[in-house]
RNA sequence: GCUGAGGUGGCGGAAUGGUAUACGCGCAAGUCUCAAAAACUUGUGGAGAUAAUACUCCGUGAGGGUUCGAGUCCCUCUCUCAGCACCA
């Protein structure tokens, strides 16, 4: 490749097929693995992606959410929302920023330990081998990952820190002991937090554990919580405040489900309701004695006993019913036939009585008033399971100590018996043990192992016991992103995060995942920020000023599935097509928040235009210079201002139509490109095919095979600046309507543009037009430089 | 049921209220080749009509409306996808 010639014409193929094919092992005229193999290296080894974190003066931290290593490698799904990610962070760098983009795995947890479990290996055993090939695949993307400061939360350097986390939310009264019915999975015998609970089937609730699918039984555990309800006002106030998509500000509204009511009393019931206003209009009251999860038909029985309705003395009969959910409000609702579908539905079918009155306003003010009842905030939002009686998490590093029980002491006055591990005695280590499997008599695999559990009581010296259930994942990533600046940094093993560093990164500049996250990691991620920021230890209360949430990867127009067989596996293209292909690929199918419809196809059409690039500027690289052609340097213009307007909003599909647009008018030009044309033209499509914009580069600025010492990398350019003026041609197609309906364009100079006289002329004299005009126009409207309209 | 996003060629998808279907895939014909593949070129919404790539009409889920002009704005309906659901 290094003897170009001029091609006569570049429209035919400037490399005959004989010497392509003699000098290249691919049918590309280049071959994507060794470009791949030699920038990775490369890049690396330069340190191209690694950020000055001290130093940084414009800092931009850029983060995907982390992946947790459930199965043999990353799906094109990880790749596709990685890649989308990557090329945010890519154009923000060449915007001038520091862009900092790690990269870790959430390792610890159900999710890997069932697989683990699934295909018999030690849960430790399966994390060392999963962070190799998980590594590895996502260096094989190339993205501009920060790899000096990866994240793992099975490492005890990690969880050390979620130890403290934890530690620090007993300390401030976030942290509590209660049994309570929890959700209980008899597949992966844990419990569950609400959130980790999905209903499925159609219409008909059904609780299933989010991980096997298994149906979810209550259980009562005694359990540690986090205190989430309170903040669950602060946590919903700050919503308007989040540059979030309104899908997912709307999704946590709904699920934090404050609502504004009165609790009532009937006598020595006391009811919940937000409408106190049709006081009026009750007839009975529904307690919740007979709830039945996931019934659809409303059932009950008459309890033989009355209340009396504080406003007009009339008596209520009480009912059992099996729809009032108990655990919400106080359990028993009034009910008003009249303005409620469900109460009325009861009401009927019982025979109870319908009073129809009008809503009184002014009823909320006279409850109050007489004292009958108070207003009051209800939240749905529950408080955070955190216990997960299972082997693979970070041991919740509490002792209990039954002495200090007994003398009625310990840590918070609540807990008697109950203390921290001493932040100096961090982490508690998990032990490497054999019978890591799930156990279904409530307690976690770590129970049974005394010298685990057996420690001295940091409080009086006495033989104590530690806790033996371990974290929720979720607390391992609700805090990850704080650690990410400092690791490796000389305050790493004093500090979860090092107070200067996190000052100058956080919180994060963009957030980039999925929005099934909605209400889980986000909400959790949330309230540990704000939590922490409560304790003094964070300056700032929200984690993530923008999240971007992308769309879904589905193949052939059906979600992939194992069952479906129709999993992509991203390294099979990569091998076959590259890196830059796939990538290029993925973000063509169709809009970044959308997600879109993986086509082996169009796989193949995105390898071509990769070719088309190759071609197009290996055939133009330092040849005249000073040659260039209008047309294509005007379509680069286009271009360029098209992916510049793009690339903010994530539009990445458009921006490459624009770079395919360009290619397609270069290729047909009888001249090369000129050299500052086609460095714009590369740095423009560096972020989206990182590799092959390198290598161009170097052969576009040094020309040469070897890589001169002081090379600038291509990602390190400046992202190129486009001349608006050209943006309009010399000539426009000005457009002529009839009704509104389009009849002709005619090719004027663009300064006649503007020029009404001229254009009506040149219009009325069309012989196209003409003879709709036969009548003549009641009405002209005219847009300068667009179009003219008669009506008739 | 509630909330949110949608419905555009054979397919994925483009269109600040102003030329609907950019770009890509697929398909067809052609160039090259002994041949094939690759690559390249051209064409490609539907119906009608024609010697003609002249021309006419219809077309963005359905029906109304606003407007000189609607895929886009408003109303009614319908279907799909995602999330949430006896939360009183």
């Amino acid at each position: 490749m290094s003897d170009q010639r001029v091609p006569s014409d570049v429209s035919s193929p400037s490399i005959s097929a004989d010497e392509n094919e003699a000098k290249i092992p691919s049918k590309q005229s280049f071959f994507h693995k060794d470009l791949e193999v030699k920038w990775q290296v490369y890049w690396k080894e330069h340190n191209v992606n690694t950020v000055d974190i001290q130093g940084a003066t414009k800092p931009f931290y850029n983060l995907m959410m982390f992946p947790y290593p459930s199965a043999e490698g990353l799906h094109v799904g990880n790749m596709y929302a990685f890649t989308g990610s990557d090329i945010y962070g890519r154009f923000m760098r060449m915007q001038g920023y520091d862009v900092f983009e790690p990269i870790g795995l959430d390792g610890f947890g159900i999710h890997s330990e069932n697989y683990a479990l699934k295909v018999g290996r030690h849960p430790k055993e399966h994390a060392a081998i999963s962070e190799k090939h998980f590594y590895e695949q996502l260096h094989s993307i190339g993205a501009c990952f920060d790899w000096t400061r990866t994240v793992e939360t099975y490492h005890p350097d990690y969880y050390r820190w979620t130890q403290w986390v934890f530690v620090q939310m007993f300390k401030h009264g976030l942290a509590y002991r209660s049994t309570a019915a929890v959700n209980w999975c008899n597949s992966c015998k844990t419990v569950l937090s609400d959130e980790q609970v999905l209903q499925e089937e159609h219409g008909i609730p059904h609780a299933v554990c989010e991980r096997c699918g298994n149906k979810v039984e209550k259980k009562s555990l005694e359990q540690w919580f986090f205190k989430i309800t309170a903040y669950a006002g602060k946590l919903l106030d700050n919503i308007p405040k989040l540059q979030w998509s309104e899908k997912v500000k709307g999704a946590q509204e709904k699920w934090i489900g404050r609502s504004e009511g009165m609790t009532i009393r009937f006598g020595n019931l006391e009811v919940f309701t937000t409408r106190p206003d049709t006081l009026n209009a009750v007839t009975f009251l529904a307690t919740s004695e007979l709830y039945e999860e996931g019934s659809t038909e409303k059932k009950g029985e008459f309890s033989g006993e009355y209340a009396i309705n504080p406003l007009d003395g009339r008596k209520i009969p009480i009912w059992k019913t099996n729809y009032v959910a108990p655990g919400y409000g106080t359990g028993i609702i009034m009910g008003v036939p009249a303005h409620d579908e469900r109460d009325m539905e009861f009401a009927t079918k019982y025979h109870i009585d319908i009073i129809k009155k009008d809503p009184d306003p002014t009823l909320w003010e006279k409850i109050a008033r007489e004292g009958w009842g108070k207003r009051v905030t209800k939240y749905h939002l529950r408080d955070w399971t955190i216990s997960r009686q299972r082997y693979w998490g970070a041991p919740i590093p509490m002792i209990y100590c039954e002495t200090c029980a007994k003398s009625g002491s310990g840590e918070q006055s609540s807990m008697p018996g109950w203390f921290t591990v001493p932040e100096k005695d961090l982490p508690v280590v998990l032990p490497d043990i054999d019978d890591y499997k799930p156990r279904d008599d409530g307690v976690g695999p770590l129970a049974k192992h005394k010298e685990f559990y057996e420690t001295v009581c940091p409080h009086c010296g006495a033989l104590a016991k530690r806790e033996t259930d371990v974290c929720d994942t979720f607390l391992d990533s609700s805090w990850y992103y704080l650690r990410y600046p400092s690791v490796g940094g000389s305050m790493a093993d004093q500090l979860p995060f090092d107070p200067e560093l996190t000052k100058k990164w956080l919180p994060v500049a963009m957030y980039t995942g999925g929005a099934e996250h909605s209400v889980l990691h986000l909400m959790y991620s949330r309230f540990v920020t704000m939590a922490l920021h409560d304790f003094g230890l964070l300056p700032f209360e929200e984690p993530f000023l923008t999240f971007f949430a992308h769309g879904l990867v589905i193949k052939d127009g059906a979600k992939m599935s194992k069952s479906k067989g129709n999993v992509v596996n991203p390294d099979i293209y990569i091998d076959k097509y590259g890196a830059d292909a796939l990538r290029m690929y993925l973000m063509f199918m169709g809009p970044f928040a959308d997600g879109g419809d993986f086509r082996d196809t169009g796989m193949e059409g995105m390898y071509r235009f990769i070719g088309r690039i190759w071609r197009l500027v290996v055939s133009s690289a330092n040849i005249y210079p000073e040659d260039t052609d209008e047309k294509t340097h005007r379509q680069l213009q286009m271009a360029i201002a098209r992916a510049t307007d793009d690339l903010p909003k994530r539009r990445y599909n458009t921006a490459i139509a624009g770079f395919m647009e360009f290619v397609n008018v270069a290729l047909t030009s009888k001249k090369p490109l000129s050299t500052s044309d086609a460095k714009d033209f590369v740095t423009l499509i560096a972020p989206f095919a990182p590799h092959i914009a390198e290598e161009l580069w170097t052969k576009l600025t040094t020309g040469g095979e070897t890589i001169p010492e002081g090379y600038v990398s291509v990602h390190h350019q400046h992202w190129p600046m486009y001349d608006k003026s050209l943006l309009i041609d010399s000539s426009i197609q000005f457009v002529i309507q009839v009704n509104g309906k389009m009849r002709e364009t005619i090719s004027i100079p663009k300064n006649d543009g503007d020029n009404q006289q001229v254009i009506e002329e040149l219009a009325r004299n069309n012989e196209k037009v003409k003879k709709f005009l036969i009548t003549g126009p009641k009405k002209i409207i005219f847009i300068a430089g667009k179009l003219i309209n008669f009506v008739v």
